[in-house]
DNA sequence: CAATTTATGCTCATCATGAGTATAACTAAT
DNA sequence: ATTAGTTATACTCATGATGAGCATAAATTG
């Protein structure tokens, strides 16, 4: 093992994308950053460096930042991804070129901030074409899909990296074709096909030539300064995923909550609507709930009754989630 | 943002778990630590510093160390997770306290190293306690299930850090019960239960009395140096879920091979015998692979139709993986 | 040729899933 | 009070996927 002599000191920033559902709606807390250098001032995710002598663990480095600017105690946190490359995603403002980012998602119940600069922010702001719930997102047919033929149809340039796809493919794999084959998982995989189309605001600021490219673009979906929207990306397929085979969502809800509340915050976080008569057979089928015996009235309707988590399910099951899978509603 | 003054400069470690398939039995590439401390000289994982100045990205030096010190030229690479915690995982013998390790799963053919030190070990070696294909490995009602009873008995030592499950019902979790409801994902949990429970010997090591607790108890697997058998069954892990529903195997095999060879492949990495009728019902149907007209007549049997990867599939399919269930075989 | 081994085709019962019909229990407006 | 609107909940039904097993084909080995 030859160590190289350049030991350039790495700084590692730990990033959190702290999601919420208030009333079917998701949302990730955001910090605006006041210094920005143009535009509108950015969101960022609550970010902070990793201090080995400050901090046991990575996550409890990133509890404590996300205390210091957030006040938030955060609750369920789990790793997501820790990105490093300089080449793409880079911004011109960048402190410090040996910047290697951990992506964190946690899982709270939604609070208004108290503080200025923390906001709430719905998630499809960021990812207007993530959300299915109303069917196909217009923006899909009319800007996407047409922007991401023109570009699949410029010639390749720089490296052509021996890619499984072509760019056609590519899209079709992202996209679908016609509104059919969507995957409601593949939102990074989204994303980072727009971010390398020049089609998201973020990429007009990297190296390449995107600047050019972007500027009779659309800005499709806010913002982010830095890589944050692809690190948010990142957390929300991996929530779709996860949500499957791990009782995710019950982080989200209150420990009482009617069956409709449960399908609703489902809904918001995989961006697809479901079948309720089947979504209600899979819940109390799979034994992922418990009556408590209470109703709620103020539903609108009938009263509903009340269930809770049973966190026993964890141990009967070889993957306790709600395998659910999209339908007209 | 308050920005701490202490900046402990922070050694990114990259580690690479390389899995081949040679004789139906999965492989990992390990290199051997000549100035280990103690015992037979232990196995390590490939492995270097990230150094930006040298490498763009993570993955790039990731392969680059690789290449150093094995020779191989990695094909298919997949970061797994970023270890960074020092209250355990962490030995004697670690250089840096402020060492942070992201684990890689890389995919590759089998090949003989050509190195002294570079060695092919089966990955079951050092978990023998996964391998089910022969049904439930003795291993674990006779020494796991007993040793992990005596433990669970013990009072509750340490911080009792909220955990949603009992001592008990994680063994249920992560074991099942009585060869019953095993969940071959689980690696992970459950080599995490098993060194918490001071039984594998890199426990021993670790700060915490369990150099005690393991002084009667068998060495359960092969140990590695640092947290690598960690990082190791993070590898598995990911590969046994992902394998349902990404094309991974065909990493491991020719392109051209027998629905037996893809069968048997398959059942190495998940552990788990399959029927081999509904296996090839499930591939054919399922639009993953394609006959090439060639036949292969070494099969010691009748000659079997030689099939290839379909790279299409990825596009018409949502998730195109081999989603199997256990079965007799 | 008989025994063995692997490949491959097909059946069948069961279960999971998507979709829809029907009814119940509440609120709000006429 | 009656009607419309809204949500809750029970059931049915067709289809498809899944687990298990039977049967046959085509090679190898003695």
């Amino acid at each position: 093992m030859t160590s190289k002599p350049q030991q350039a000191s790495i700084e590692l920033g730990l990033h959190a994308s702290i999601v919420s559902v208030h009333q079917n709606e998701p949302y990730v807390v955001c910090v605006s950053s006041p210094k920005s250098t143009s535009r509108h001032s950015a969101d960022s995710l609550p970010f902070g460096l990793f201090t080995p002598l400050a901090h046991r663990t990575l996550e409890i480095g990133l509890r404590s930042w996300v205390k210091e600017q957030t006040g938030l105690d955060l609750g369920y946190v789990e790793q997501l991804y820790t990105f490093g490359d300089r080449g793409r995603h880079a911004q011109a403002g960048d402190r410090d070129p040996h910047m290697v980012s951990i992506g964190y998602l946690a899982l709270t119940h939604h609070s208004e901030p108290s503080q200025q600069q923390v906001k709430q922010r719905r998630w499809y702001d960021f990812f207007p074409w993530e959300d299915w719930r109303n069917g196909p997102p217009a923006i899909i047919g009319k800007v996407i899909e047409p922007l991401l033929q023109e570009w699949s149809r410029r010639p390749e340039e720089g490296q052509t990296r021996k890619r499984p796809l072509g760019k056609q493919e590519r899209i079709r794999f992202c996209f679908g074709v016609k509104g059919d084959n969507w995957d409601e998982e593949k939102v990074l995989d989204r994303y980072e096909l727009l971010y390398e189309a020049g089609l998201v605001a973020e990429a007009a600021i990297d190296g390449r030539q995107a600047a050019e490219l972007w500027i009779n673009s659309p800005e499709l979906g806010r913002s982010m300064s830095h890589d944050h929207r692809r690190i948010l990306a990142t957390a929300m397929s991996r929530m779709r995923g996860k949500l499957k085979y791990r009782p995710l969502v019950f982080e989200l809800l209150p420990s009482f909550f009617t069956l409709y509340e449960l399908q609703k915050t489902v809904e918001a976080i995989s961006g697809s609507p479901l079948h309720k008569q089947n979504f209600r057979r899979l819940v109390e089928g799979g034994g992922l709930v418990e009556a408590t015996g209470e109703m709620k009235k103020s539903t609108g309707g009938r009263p509903a009754k009340l269930f809770k988590f049973r966190h026993v399910a964890l141990v009967e099951r070889p993957s306790p989630g709600l395998r659910v899978g999209a339908s007209k509603g």
